[in-house]
DNA sequence: CGTCCCCTTGACCTGCTTCAAATTCCGTGG
DNA sequence: CCACGGAATTTGAAGCAGGTCAAGGGGACG
């Protein structure tokens, strides 16, 4: 579907840490992620920080971007990144059938959004970083980039905290607690998950949380 | 803009506790509100229960409905509600503006659901609660129902928990807190706020979580 | 005038935060 | 190859914001 698109030319690269948008900027294009994480966020006047997006390989940053508005949250690299710079338009020729392309991307940004409202508005800490470790794989496993039961995890745990809307001490201790019961294996940026169903259980997901 | 349409003949009417939508349901057609108010909630296995969007009169319920998805969310009457069945596709005749219509109304509500993650996962009790009075009142003043410093608030306490992701008991201290500090004055079901400032100041915004 | 919500208050509890300090990891340069 | 420095992870101890449990009060409505 991308190929139409002279890939060499529109292909950008960012460094960790650097931003692909800033406050209050208009895009002058959308990303399509090649490689590499990125994430949205917002920060508080006293350094508190709450992550409202991850992008992942494969994803559109931002569909949002599309309907027209400013970007009113930074988006920053987590590992180096590399894009396809998209026009910033609504891509008509997809139709309207919301289950391809840009129009599927957008519905499932909404989503995802939506059931971090609950798991931030209503789940303890292992429920969060429960959620946040499976959504990770289910996404990577989508991306073709998930081998066996394992995937890359490039997260530091203050980010997971950033994302979770905990403290990196509480995500580390968090961490510790799964790993002990046998739910995850997390080293080295990589991440197994020895059992799906056992953590889907613990991250009290109701069905409609994701895919898979 | 909707009086193309015979409003009579596509009005519809829901009375309080009533479903607008429910759970895995293809909704048939979206509703414009005319009057009442309508929450979109999750309901977690043991009980919890997060509501993730408020419709209020002159809002879509849901824009995103028209991205071709099952609404995997409920969506229920909170008072009485009037609304217009709309055809469930996107009015491509609105054009990609982003200024107008169902394309603001889009990407407002995820803007809105991207600054409650923020309330969510990094605020207080005393924020939460400060954000959402502040958010319902600019809303109303913004569909022409708010007069002069208040309007019309039929959330009960139960659902401002269920919105701010606390427990009933603690809203009501918290609202308790903000009355005595004058912050906001809340009695049978009606809203005033003495000083829009100080609240914007308590509830710890940003500058884009809304409005105003 | 009784019943059902909703709001209110009190006492106690706990999951998570805060603060502080070690320890391990890892990229860089000698 | 090893020494070094900064960041990330880990651990401990103490405190607190908000949760839980329980009981009482008030207003609308039949």
């Amino acid at each position: 579907m991308l190929s139409q698109v002279a890939e060499g030319e529109n292909q950008v690269h960012f460094r960790m840490h650097q931003f692909l948008a800033r406050e209050n900027e208009k895009p002058d294009a959308m990303l399509y992620v090649q490689e590499g994480w990125a994430c949205r966020y917002r920060l508080l006047s006293d350094g508190r920080r709450q992550i409202t997006a991850l992008y992942l390989p494969g994803d559109y940053c931002d569909p949002q971007w599309a309907l027209g508005g400013v970007s009113s949250q930074p988006v920053v690299a987590i590992t180096n990144v590399r894009a396809l710079r998209l026009p910033c338009r609504i891509p008509s020729h997809a139709g309207f059938d919301g289950r391809h392309g840009f129009w599927q991307a957008l519905s499932g940004t909404i989503e995802r959004q939506a059931n971090w409202l609950v798991t931030l508005g209503r789940k303890t800490a292992l429920e969060r970083v429960a959620h946040l470790l499976l959504e990770l794989f289910e996404r990577m496993r989508q991306a073709g980039l998930a081998y066996g039961q394992q995937c890359a995890m490039p997260l530091t745990q203050m980010e997971i905290a950033d994302m979770t809307g905990l403290t990196p001490v509480h995500v580390n201790r968090t961490l510790q607690s799964m790993r002990a019961r046998g739910l995850v294996e997390l080293q080295s940026k990589w991440l197994r998950i020895p059992e799906l169903p056992a953590l889907r259980e613990v991250a009290a997901l109701t069905g409609h949380d994701m895919a898979g």
